[in-house]
DNA sequence: ATAGTATTTAGCTAGTGAGTTAATTAACCG
DNA sequence: CGGTTAATTAACTCACTAGCTAAATACTAT
């Protein structure tokens, strides 16, 4: 994997894993406890920690027989960071939403609002 | 693709893709413009681009021979929403290691000041 | 030592992702 | 028409992911 940055989206870029982030927010786990919602093997669910883990999304300790899992979430710093920078554009769209709406609404053409700066014409 | 989710991480775990992305936060861009900075072929890009526009990241409109493409800000909302409600999570480590590096410093055992809530144990 | 519980590893299959080159489509220009 | 430019599709390779079952490991308890 090249860099933190796809490691993370990549890690998060799966239904089951999220589950067991949202799961471990709650508190720690074991393996079988993270196991038991899903419709799915074990080793299936152990190979989703590893990849949890490679991304240091979690990490494990030892106590017995069980390897206790806990969300580790300093990597979504890193995410958040960057989907942070679009923030503008996805409000700004939202806004044009707004208008189409309100547009519709009072049943008047409106006049264009667009204002995304462009680079080239 | 499972979900909506999975689509936006997934599409954002790639370096290029990302590039991308943020080359179209600074306006419009045809296949060729985007291409350019990349050390790779042209139908790579194009395949980028595909998956971005699955995931509803960028659309495309259709000038003579150009296909420019525009970014669609939209799905980041909910990935920038997922990712929200674990930021106490880091925010929470890092105070963490502010507390270490503080306990370091003065040279004198620490108490636990770790506040995270466990559900079990 | 033996049995039981928790988890991982091995080995397999099927599907997908990222990249390539070569060929094709689409639109323009002369 | 014929040629050029922009982009996509086709066909292929290679690597990796997600899942499975069965076997191995690790530790507990009797």
């Amino acid at each position: 994997m090249p860099d933190r940055l796809s490691e993370t989206f990549s890690a998060l870029a799966d239904p089951t894993r999220r589950a067991i982030l949202a799961r471990l927010a709650t508190g720690e786990a074991t393996v079988g406890e993270l196991a038991e919602p899903f419709a799915m093997s074990l080793p299936a669910v152990s190979k989703h920690l590893k990849v949890l883990e490679r991304a240091r999304l979690i990490s494990r300790g030892r106590e017995a027989q069980w390897r206790p899992c806990r969300l580790d979430a300093a990597p979504l710093r890193g995410a958040a960071d960057w989907i942070e920078d679009y923030r503008q554009f996805w409000e700004e769209s939202f806004d044009r939403l707004d208008d189409y709406l309100a547009g519709i609404k009072s049943k008047r053409p409106r006049r264009n609002k667009n204002a995304r700066k462009r680079q080239r014409s």
